[in-house]
DNA sequence: TGTACATCAGTGAACGCGCGTTCACTGATGTAC
DNA sequence: TGTACATCAGTGAACGCGCGTTCACTGATGTAC
């Protein structure tokens, strides 16, 4: 309030990041209602702006899209973020799955339209921007965050178990990589069950969101967890932190929150 | 050749029946630019016609793409119909599963604005009209007729090895009901498998075509078929046929053949 | 076999609407002296 | 503190294009007698 006059450019910059942000809201409500064909001339009139004053803001149609992406993809890692680190028990490692995983289908759930642009049918004519790689790899972050906190108690179900069928030895170099990149120092077994359980955790929530499971199963979130549940005793999670407890065997401890990725 | 002046009006239908053939093919071409906002006056140009004149074929494009989405149900259903008659030993299970996976994953990469449209974001303004609802149970019936199959064997996985975290009472009516519309004699347990290997198994084709795992995972096939072989043995199919012989321990003989549903 | 009539595919113009983007402009807000 | 200038948000008209759908019409193809 005491910026009545002072801040220089500071009072029209702040208004522009304001006005910038209201254009971003308007164009999700029409995301809801018209898919991802969004019409800036829409979004213009439910400013009560004249159309081209929206260029004032963003360089094109496709930039604003871009920005909305961006802006979902980040809305989803923080959702997922907040998700794992509300998980007091560090070690209850299924728990925190769990809890990732239901936090990231209420986001979609809540925000279908904006979950479509992200993991739905590609917009046509639009191409994904280099910028938009970083933030989509965000909730995938947490998840491999997850794993690798698993592997660090040596309790994932490819360590316990008799691993299920081999990984062909054409695929060991890229799940290597994949590792390397979103769980350091996960094992190739163990990386392929964590994508397998990223791909079912995305068709599942996808299920739901488009709708598939219509007239099959109704009580969506029961059946969520459920199914949820079962992708953490696939991976092996559970035997990590029974209910209420330390980790059965112990190896090293996860390290104190230090291995969540920052927000 | 015969027809040249003689089967009154049928030589008349014979043409409408190609040139609307003609039409679905040129809209797919198009769905396959420009996404689901298929465009009746560039299907129109295309055609060397007049934008009304398709009005002569379909009642509106709503129609030609309801046309589409039965076209495309129809197409996957035969595809992985033929895939599962084309396993010689109906008692490998497993086999069949993977075929049926995997013609379904090469029907989708091969067509991947139909299956976009089939399986991705909703059209922004259409409602899939109740004709669609038969054609888009096939390919499910068929992977369902292996799950009964296989359970006919006695050898489902829920039913030989120590059931997952079991389901719900809440959701057990409606995997029940699910059962007896594509699996007819299903337990609820093996049902609820079949249900979460059925979101796995679309979950992964639709990363594949919608290019979620661009620079993670290039050998795509590779990758997709380990993925089905995870998932037979999550299923159980494995030991229902151990390779090349007879079903391990045998229960009821699959009944020969009966069982696959109409093509 | 030949003629009168009905069917129906395709035309072309129009209605009424939408869109993204450019461009010269007006006025208000901030900046520098 | 006051004035001259630069910045920049928003306007309004226009360009050039797209779309789905209706409607009266022409002309060819088939049908019935």
């Amino acid at each position: 309030m005491a910026a009545t006059s002072t801040g220089a450019g500071s009072i029209r910059a702040r208004v522009r990041a304001e006005m910038t942000d209201e254009i971003k809201t308007i164009a999700r409500r029409h995301l809801a209602a018209d898919g991802a064909n969004l019409s800036l001339r829409a979004v213009a009139r439910d400013m009560g702006m004249v159309s081209s004053a929206l260029y004032r803001y963003f360089a094109s149609r496709d930039d604003l899209l871009t920005e909305l992406i961006i802006d979902g993809y980040d809305a989803m890692g923080e959702v997922a973020e907040a998700a794992d680190a509300a998980v007091k028990d560090r070690a209850d490692l299924a728990g925190r799955w769990i809890a990732v995983a239901v936090a990231l289908r209420h986001w979609a759930v809540a925000h279908p339209a904006e979950y479509a642009l992200l993991y739905g049918s590609p917009v046509p004519g639009y191409v994904a921007p280099q910028a938009t790689v970083g933030p989509a790899t965000r909730p995938v972050l947490v998840l491999g965050a997850i794993l690798a906190d698993a592997h660090a108690s040596g309790l994932l179900a490819s360590e316990t178990s008799p691993p299920a069928p081999p990984l062909p030895r054409a695929l060991r170099p890229e799940v290597r990589r994949a590792a390397g990149a979103v769980a350091a120092g996960l094992p190739e077994q163990a990386m392929a069950r964590g994508l397998i359980a990223w791909t079912e955790l995305f068709g599942a929530i996808s299920f739901d969101v488009f709708d598939r499971l219509k007239n099959t199963i109704d009580e969506r979130s029961a059946w969520f967890e459920y199914q949820t549940r079962c992708m953490v005793e696939y991976l092996g999670l559970t035997d990590a932190a029974p209910r209420g407890g330390q980790p059965a065997h112990r190896g090293t401890r996860t390290p104190r929150g230090a291995s969540r990725p920052r927000g």
